[in-house]
DNA sequence: CATTAGCACTCGAGCAGATGGAGTGCTAAC
DNA sequence: GTTAGCACTCCATCTGCTCGAGTGCTAATG
């Protein structure tokens, strides 16, 4: 258990180094003015600290930075619940102004999460559960060409071109869109596939010719394809943090941000509400050195989604903590009533 | 007037420092099969081709490196029509694989033109001059929202989510929708807004009631944002190039890179064809140390985007100008045959 | 007995000088 | 005209040095 002293010292060291990115030497804490003792004695503590493994030095005679276990220890007990009020507003206008489509506001969270904190923001998601097909839609371009329109009750619309098979006559199409529309129509997207291997197969057959074959064209225009969708922000203002200085870091940041499904997996990886993970505690070899703090959103008790911040382990946490958290309820709360409207 | 050797000289220091991006000396030209000339004879011409300012040092006593007109004149006269078969099986394969849906296959021309020249790639376009509105479509969601999609003939599909206001009816919205599809249909999208504002106004006034309201949110949802869109493939690519070394290049770079307007003024001011601008020949101060090649792809006369390659002055001109002049006249074929079915 | 002043010590950053190699320009010989 | 040879230049690298920031320990202090 650490002293009252001990923790403070603890903290001020933490939210120093997270400030500046240099190492904080006893003489430096010594004159801050909340700080009442000497450096000499400072340096007891900080000798204390370290030996408990919560300190780090750079070399034998520099200040000293937390370790991973330091920042663990300020995550779990030092961040306290304070909300920028500043930054609740920024997320609010976001939410609220305009709710048209739930993907811009998705896109617009990222944005704004990566330019207030300088990090990079991922948003994977939503996972939509509960989404139901409101409408499938083909639309003929030409003899040989048409595009499959599908729309769901969330207002998510997917669209893909096709070539029409030579056996397929246009009437055939109409055909196979009609039963598809009248069959589907309510059902939830994420049942989609296994509806269509069971029931329409046989119903399809017997009224279309042929009807394999448009039929595999469909499902590999719609079913194919990840649905896991990632947004990014501010991909670049890592390039800002200081730790980013050599060109390796920097190269193997980038070629980990290609890999989405690596990334996505990371943020799937998650409990409900906030988890912070600091360095090591990352799975990934590739952000070893930074932090991932998650936040999911939901609707009901159905997870839907992740949002993430990445950045230096060295990283505002007090802030960025209760950021996430205000930006998952507010986007919880908002896709709430989007629901209750389009039910 | 250069002389055969000067000529000769010139292309293979120009061309080992592509390979290499260290500076060329004369000792290590003598060596190559192909020279028959002491290093001595070598140094000689070097002077020359340095006098006449084809060729820098980066200082007194190092190796000739290209300067920008050396590398303009390599371009100008060195750079011979040869086509790696290799990298044109590559073109004709995503060209032709599935012509499904236009913006599909430019995202994929400029992955796989980063991906096998190592440079990022940037597309503009296309600016579809000649695309028709084939269907416009809206499907109320709820009593409150609904989603616009608006298809054209070449099975390009845009959409919005809009929230309906209280003044306007269902049944208005399905009226003014059937107005709007009976008038348009085949009209050029770029002639939209235009025809929107003219005849069919005054015409929707006649069978609306509260006609504006309900119009200013079809306006907004597509007429508003902008119309160009930039496809890129390999922003991470130009790390690996030796360059990029320093922190602040990359900086700048990808600052560069967030400015999507400038980049399309960029690219948009060009004439058909294929153009090499070299480092200052760039007008943009971001880019004056790099090389940005330029092809333009087409339809009939019409001009209707671009295809470009972004990366350090040292560049394998030779490779990528035949390059980009195959994925540009494929392209373009592509289109023709695409339109032609599609009339 | 906790705190602090004082001092010796350590390490890294940054600068100056030495060394060696790669490359040039020039001159004289072929 | 071409080339061998040589003096010269510059950079990259290494070494040694100093300086400052910071520590750990000890002894003095309240």
């Amino acid at each position: 258990m650490l002293t009252e002293r001990q923790l403070l010292i603890l903290q001020v060291i933490i939210d120093d180094f997270i400030e500046s990115a240099q190492p904080v030497g006893s003489r430096a804490i010594s004159k801050k003015g909340d700080i009442a003792f000497s450096s000499a004695t400072i340096r007891n503590v900080m000798a204390d600290l370290e030996e408990m493994g919560f300190l780090e030095k750079t070399h034998s005679s520099s200040g000293r930075i937390p370790s991973e276990k330091g920042y663990r220890y300020y995550v779990d007990h030092l961040v306290s619940p304070q909300v920028t009020e500043g930054d609740k507003k920024l997320i609010n206008n976001v939410i609220q102004d305009g709710f048209f489509e739930f993907e811009q506001v998705v896109q617009k969270s990222a944005q704004i999460l990566s330019d207030i904190t300088n990090y990079t923001s991922i948003i994977l998601g939503p996972e939509v559960f509960e989404t139901k097909l409101k409408q499938l839609q083909i639309l003929t371009l030409s003899s040989q060409t048409a595009v499959a329109i599908l729309v769901t009750n969330t207002g998510h619309v997917e669209h893909r071109s096709f070539s029409i098979p030579e056996e397929i006559s246009a009437s055939d199409l109409e055909k196979m869109v009609n039963i598809l529309n009248d069959r589907l129509h309510g059902v939830p997207i994420v049942r989609l596939p296994e509806k269509l291997n069971t029931e329409i197969v046989d119903l399809m057959n017997k009224y279309i010719t042929d009807f394999e074959k448009s039929y595999d064209y469909l499902k590999a225009a719609f079913f194919n394809d990840n649905p896991v969708k990632l947004y990014f922000g501010g991909k670049t203002n890592i390039l800002m943090q200081p730790e980013f200085k050599d060109i390796d870091k920097i190269r193997s940041f980038y070629s980990m941000m290609e890999k989405e499904d690596e990334i996505a997996n990371l943020l799937k990886d998650t409990t409900n509400g906030i988890k912070v993970r600091i360095g090591h505690e990352n799975k990934v070899d590739a952000i070893k050195d930074l932090s991932l703090i998650t936040a999911t959103y939901q609707l009901n008790e159905e997870q839907m989604g992740t949002i993430a911040l990445l950045g230096p382990t060295r990283m505002e946490y007090k802030r960025v903590v209760n950021l996430l958290n205000t930006l998952s309820h507010e986007m919880s709360d908002a896709l709430y009533m989007w629901y209750k409207n389009n039910e």
